[in-house]
Order: C-alpha cells, then structure tokens, then sequence
RNA sequence: GUGGGUGUAGUUCAGCGGUCUAGAGCACCAGACUGUGGAUCUGGUUGUCGUCGGUUCAAAUCCGAUCACCCACCCCA
C-alpha cells in the first residue's frame, strides 16, 4: 500500500495547518480591512468554461473527468473563470466597482517542482468594473500589506511592475516588427533566468535578424519610466497609465515596496495592461503573487467587456520564503491546560472540572484514561501545555485540584471555585 | 511531455561487490518502590536496504524494469 498521497498533492498534518490557517487568516484579515467581500465558487466546474478562455494548450493541464451522466467535468485551475460566470449570472443587479475576493484550492495537472505543486491554496484580490489604475494600487496594497503583515520588508520584496501596451509602443517606435512580439516576450520573461548569449540564440533560431536582436536587447536595459518617456512620446496612454500607477502608489507609502521592470509580462493571454508580480529580492523562489487588469474578462463568456484586475497569491511559494528566512510561524493552538486523573475512580470528577473549565472558553485536553504522574508530566511537557491539573484521590476527597505551573514547576491544590481564577488570571 | 538526481530504522542520513548477523545522530521505550516533566547518564527497541526480475559462489552495493519523491526544462499560478 503506497501512503503518499497521489502525485503532487499535499497532506497537511496539524502542525501544517497551523501556518495554513495563518496565512488564511492573514489574507482574511486584509481583504476586510481593504473592503472586499468573500466569495466562493464549486471547486468542479465545467471542463468548458476553463477551456473556453485561453486557447487549447490549458487543456492538457487541466483535472478533466466524466461524472456519470457523462459530463466532462473539471478541477479548477484557477478562480477567474468562475467569477466571470457569477458576476454574468447577476450583470444586471450587482453594482460596480465590484470588490471580491476568494481563498481556493486550485489543481493543476503537471510535473511538481520547487514552489509549484498540482494543488495549492491561492488568494484571489479582484476589482471589476473599475478603469482607473486606482483599482491596481487598491489590489497591489493589500498585497503588500499582506507581505508585511506576515513580516517582510521592503528589504525582503518588491513588487516588479510592467506593462504589456508599453512593450507594445516600445517596439513600435523601434520600428520592430510585430510579428516577432510573442517571441520578444518570452526573451523578455527569460532574462535572468537564462544567459544572455543563449537567448540571443533563441530568438535567432526563432528567425528574427541581428538588428531585431539588438534592438530588443537594447529594449531590455531599459530600468525605469524616464527613460521610457525619453524614448516615446508623451502620447501613449499606456505610459500614462503606469505613471499615474506609480503616483498613486506613492500615495499610498508604497514606493519602497515597487519598481518598474519591462520584463514583467505574465504568460495568461487575458491580460492586457499593467501586470505585476512580486518577488524575493534575492530572486530565489518564482512570483510569491501576480496580477494585473484584464479587461475582456466576460468576453469570453459571451458577455460585455467589463475593466478588470485581478490578483493570485499562491501558498507554496510564501510558505518557503518564510521558512527560508526563519518566520513562518510562532504560535502555538494547541490547548494550553491538560486534565489528567489517576485512577477510574476519579474520571467523572476530571469531566466535571473539564467541563467547568471548558464553560470558560477555555481550551482544555482531556486525558482519557488514567495515567501514572510521571507519564502525565513528561507526555505535557512534550505537548508544551501551560498548566497540568492533577486529580487523584486526595483532591477528590477534598473537592479540590492540583495545579502545576509547567513553566516554574511550582504547583499547589486549589478549591474548585478558584480553578478559572489560577488559570486565568 | 523531456532531461537529471534520489529511494537504507519514526526521521535525517552513513555504508556502494565478501567481517552487514546493515550502522550513527535525533526521536521512541525503560531505569527498584511511593502521586511529578524538562538537563545529564545507563540500557533497549525499531528495518522485506522502494518493488520485481537479472548477473554472481556471494547483492543494500552491479545491471534492467517498475513505482515514488526531488530538481531543472516546457508552460504557468
């Protein structure tokens, strides 16, 4: 019997759920101060409504399978498609800007490797129905109140800020011909990543011509908007956009946390202005999240277009930066009082205190058989509990507990009447 | 889908053709008796050496297949 879960997917034992349901509560906790509302959608949805939205190649990606009327059902590889179905379902009653976000499980069929798994947890952030690059600053702060939030600073992150339509101009004013964009894009994602000879090749053997090449390569150098408004003119409204993206963002006390980078594209084909992705300074681990405005968002679904941005921030990634710098964790939900008798003749009395206790809002661990003092102790010791209420005949007789401190060791019998008062001052 | 790496006690790993009747750290269990944990000490347990097959007098060790995990690519969240 194999006792791995199936390919890919994860097992979270509670001392994994203790951090799942930190960052949970983290996300939580900046979606309500940041004003959005939870929502969810069926983790199986229609195989179609996945693929109906970037072409055939996801298809290979996707969990697709036959329920038993034989329709093709998926898992979901991401929460867009489903929100785009709730928000068309009720176009006409729901008013915008809309502000929703979900926490999800998401699958994706494909070998696992470092920081990606075919299942994760993922934290959706949209804004839809909002042109303005206010609904970007919106979603890129919660982000990065997040990141803080769990600790980070502007020295451990950054937020890369690009712009597909930029990219666009750019090569216009150029002169490069477009018909080359999807490959100049992919040169760009690479940099980086690959040696610059060996994507010099790439596009080489892609078929673009030496000048091409070197215009690009030229295009890659390019480190901030100055030197872009330097180079096209003041006209397009793409470059307007992300300044004004960049203006708003300091506004917000934000401009430590952000910079521009052109060689942020993001691969979905539905985005179709400002994207961005965040990342380690140190450039160790792939996006900790990424978004940007997508606004053919109901297009597909046969609806009006509708302005959009949208936000994913994945588990796996953050959960290795955080253990990579020592700060996933430090709290402790295990129950901080352990009751434990020493004979069955004290069990219904050990209940009755638990119960007492239990009134409080008090989490207590019950000892469910009687166990020998020295096993009690080191089995709490082990366990880290606070307190370690000790029955055994002397305290049944007298109505009364002993309560040890494991902290300082000290202990002392208690009256009944004064348990809470020891335990919780 | 492609390429590479790794599977040995609960766990992290060492051993890489004959003394292996397979080890170490951590963990675990036990240290007269009575109602008391954490440090140290002493003793002890733990394994179809991933699975199946092959080569060999001899296989944890070599070869093949298979499964699983990891890493990279592809692609992307």
């Amino acid at each position: 019997m194999n006792l791995n879960p199936p390919q890919g997917m994860r097992d979270f034992y509670p001392e994994d759920m203790l951090f799942r349901n930190y960052l949970f509560d983290k996300w939580r906790e900046i979606s309500r101060i940041y004003g959005f509302e939870e929502f969810d959608a069926p983790i199986v949805e229609s195989a179609d409504l996945f693929r109906r939205k970037s072409g055939e190649e996801i298809d290979e990606q996707i969990y697709v399978f036959k329920d038993k009327g034989g329709r093709e059902l998926a898992l979901r590889p991401e929460l867009t498609p489903s929100l785009a179905r709730l928000i068309l379902s009720r176009i006409k009653e729901l008013h915008f800007p809309l502000r929703w976000f979900g926490i999800v499980q998401c699958f994706r069929y494909e070998r696992a490797q470092k920081g990606r798994k075919r299942e994760h947890y993922q934290w959706n952030v949209d804004i839809i129905g909002e042109e303005s690059p206010i609904a970007e600053s919106e979603v890129i702060a919660a982000a990065v109140n997040v990141m803080t939030g769990l600790g980070m600073t502007s020295r451990d992150f950054k937020v890369r800020i690009g712009h597909r339509g930029i990219l666009h101009d750019i090569l216009k004013y150029h002169e490069c011909e477009m018909k080359y964009f999807n490959q100049i894009c992919l040169a760009l994602d690479k940099r980086g990543k690959i040696a610059d000879e060996a994507i010099k090749e790439m596009l080489k053997s892609d078929g673009l011509p030496e000048s091409e090449i070197q215009k690009i390569f030229k295009i890659m150098e390019i480190r901030n908007i100055e030197e872009i408004e330097s180079i096209i003119d003041n006209k397009s409204t793409s470059l307007n956009n992300l300044k004004e993206l960049f203006n708003l963002l300091e506004i917000y006390n934000l401009k430590d946390f952000i910079e521009f980078d052109i060689g942020i594209i993001r691969g979905l084909a539905y985005y179709t202005g400002i994207v961005f992705e965040g990342f380690d300074v140190e450039r160790k681990y792939r996006a900790i999240f990424g978004g940007g405005r997508y606004n053919n968002l109901l297009q597909n679904l046969g609806g009006k277009d509708l302005p959009a941005v949208g936000l994913g921030f994945g588990d796996v990634v953050i959960k290795e930066l955080l253990e990579y710098k020592n700060m996933e964790l430090k709290t402790n939900a295990k129950p901080d009082i352990a009751i434990a008798f020493l004979s069955d003749n004290e069990r219904d009395f050990a209940i009755k205190i638990a119960e007492l206790i239990r009134k409080k809002g008090i989490s207590t661990d019950l000892f469910l058989k009687p166990e020998k003092p020295k096993k009690i102790f080191s089995l709490c010791n082990k366990m880290k509990k606070r307190f370690v209420i000790l029955i055994g005949e002397n305290e049944k007789e007298t109505g009364s507990v002993t309560i040890k401190d494991m902290n300082s060791g000290i202990q002392e019998e208690v009256a009944i009447n004064d348990i809470i008062k020891k335990i919780a001052p």
